[in-house]
DNA sequence: GGCGCGAACGTAAACGTTTTCATGGCGGCT
DNA sequence: AGCCGCCATGAAAACGTTTACGTTCGCGCC
């Protein structure tokens, strides 16, 4: 109970407090006799130096604060574990304050980590550039995670939407889909909106006799549904769908099996982000990858570098790259190696 | 750049510091009027209280450590929820440290958090009583999640593993299966001794003419596999399998519907845990769900109650109920209408 | 042998708060 | 009118480190 301090150790080491606090340090200016002898009595009393006088001395935290949204569970855990695995591998630590829905909320939340911190890493939708000015000390180590933000004093990691969308929609033309429609994400989204671009881009330049066939959607499994119900309602029905994510791609997918299509024989599906769930619902949905803990671990690893020369300027990390699972549902030809291999 | 102290604050407000820490903390001892206006310059000068400073001599640090091993997507997220919305409620913060996967590394971790936390959440299968004791400072009010550590000095948190898995042997009994074998998770962990031990006992109870019929897994769903051949080679091939969780499960769905057999009609299956992909394979699994999010919200107030009293003898929490989640495979009646509602 | 220099170590200031204690002023009671 | 006590406020100590700056000592070189 009694918590001992430097100065325990230094009275019964027979020294100084400064050289105890050489010793457990930067090992340099004592000798090794004494160091080691400290080292010793150190461990011996259980001796911890007091977080706080450190921090507060030494104006350092070793901490890095994580700001996230309410994320679907699965997309949240791969993105802390790479963030976490970082962090440890440097020594630092992570504060979190997760599932904050609304901006004041965030804003909160993001004040309260004011000085407990020596960097942050921030993803959420409610942030823009006023935001952050607003509520974020300047010169802070700061890099934003999927952001739109485009603001030289922050270092930013985005996955590559753009490019995973554009390449999944060609994969569905060159497997002979000619009209290929697209579920939309939320409007503010910035994601979605990435997703969507990419689409068009990829229709404009492969099936540019094909008009782009965009339905709303808001990332739910309902709105999937509904989405799908929407498309077999239309007059000429599209041969492929492309969901700007995975969960309306299952919504999507029963509705079409409500209406009794087979996929991909009646109608070929592929969704974004491969949760899980994408292997396991039947047939088997194709989708698009993102590495999530790379994802994270680069951030960490930004904010960090950073940290360190702070001199240097921002480094706009390069975009994150995803890969096209082809499952099933998107009939393309090597179904079964393809299968085989994601369940291995 | 130039951060701004509490003196700065106090020489602007023509007062001393010690009436702006007393205007800005408890607001007692100080008039209204001066209460207000050195809030009033407190935010406009934009200050913000060093956190160290105040650690140091408050000794609190309004954060709680949570120790937690590499879990599956899922649990975690849902875990980390659950204990972040309770420590937000409280204006605590949290500070986490994920995915070690040895003992060492456990313990590492958790002396890096010394004197960082007021309270400490733990989860791992490493965790026992000689660890504890070895890497944790006595009197660091602490609790434990799911774990078999019996301790005074700790509070602990489980899931009723044995009750709730001893409910699905009995629900699946109840709907007629005799002959119900067990995959049991690995040996060493917890959660799986008391879905074994759960199970075990409902059939000596409700079976009693029927020897329990236990195979070896791990939790995996390769291991999920193998198990589901291991039964199907028995001699007298069981009528109803249960997992105990849904990985296994899956995997042992794909031996099953390798060898041809349909579910529920040639034989029954369940699981434990209710990870999302239950309810998206075909047919959609029955299994137990337990409710992680209040497992870690109920974590995070048990360890803040303990802070807040430290005198009041740590309250063991009772173990936390599930529910029987009714769905194809497990061969009962009312399955349309379980089906629907788990989809709504 | 004296002088200077570097290494080992000690002393004390500084970090930014909270909190205890002292001080002064003001109002109410006798 | 005088006194007592309360309340707002200020001064200063304390929290446990790190680190700049002295001090001492030993050693080599002139």
């Amino acid at each position: 109970m009694a918590t001992i301090t430097i100065k325990d150790v230094a009275r019964e080491a027979n020294v100084s407090v400064a050289s105890v606090s050489r010793a457990l340090n930067g090992g340099s200016g004592v000798t090794a006799e004494t160091g080691q002898r400290i080292r010793e009595v150190a461990s011996r009393l259980r001796y911890i130096p007091h977080a706080a006088a450190r921090m507060l001395i030494t104006r350092r935290t070793n901490t890095i604060g994580a700001l996230l949204p309410d994320l679907y569970g699965e997309f949240f855990s791969e993105l802390i574990r790479g963030i976490d695995l970082a962090a440890r591998a440097r020594g630092l630590h992570l504060l979190v304050s997760s599932s904050h829905d609304s901006s004041d909320d965030a804003a909160a939340a993001l004040r309260a980590m004011q000085g407990r911190v020596d960097g942050m890493l921030i993803m959420s939708a409610h942030v823009d550039d006023a935001f952050l000015r607003a509520n974020l000390p300047e010169g802070l180590p700061t890099v934003l995670i999927n952001s739109a933000v485009k603001n030289k004093a922050y270092g930013v990691i985005n996955v590559d939407n753009y490019a995973c969308a554009r390449a999944m929609v060609k994969h569905l033309l060159d497997v002979g889909h000619k009209n290929v429609a697209f579920i939309a994400g939320p409007e503010n989204n910035f994601d979605a909106q990435q997703r969507e671009k990419g689409y068009r881009a990829a229709m404009a330049k492969f099936a540019s006799k094909i008009a782009p066939n965009v339905v709303a959607g808001d990332f739910t499994e309902e709105a999937g549904y509904r989405a799908g119900q929407e498309l077999l309602a239309q007059k000429k029905r599209p041969s492929a769908v492309f969901a700007a994510n995975d969960m309306m791609a299952v919504g999507c997918m029963h509705a079409f099996r409500e209406a009794g299509l087979r996929m991909p024989q009646d109608i070929a599906l592929a969704g974004f982000d491969d949760i899980p769930v994408a292997r396991y619902v039947s047939p088997p949905l194709s989708t698009v990858r993102v590495r999530i803990v790379d994802l994270g671990r680069s951030a960490l690893e930004s904010v960090a570098t950073i940290l360190e020369n702070p001199d240097h300027q921002v480094a706009v990390r390069p975009a994150f790259g995803c890969e096209i699972i082809v499952r099933e549902t998107c009939g393309a030809s090597r179904v079964a190696a393809s299968h085989k291999k994601s369940l291995s």
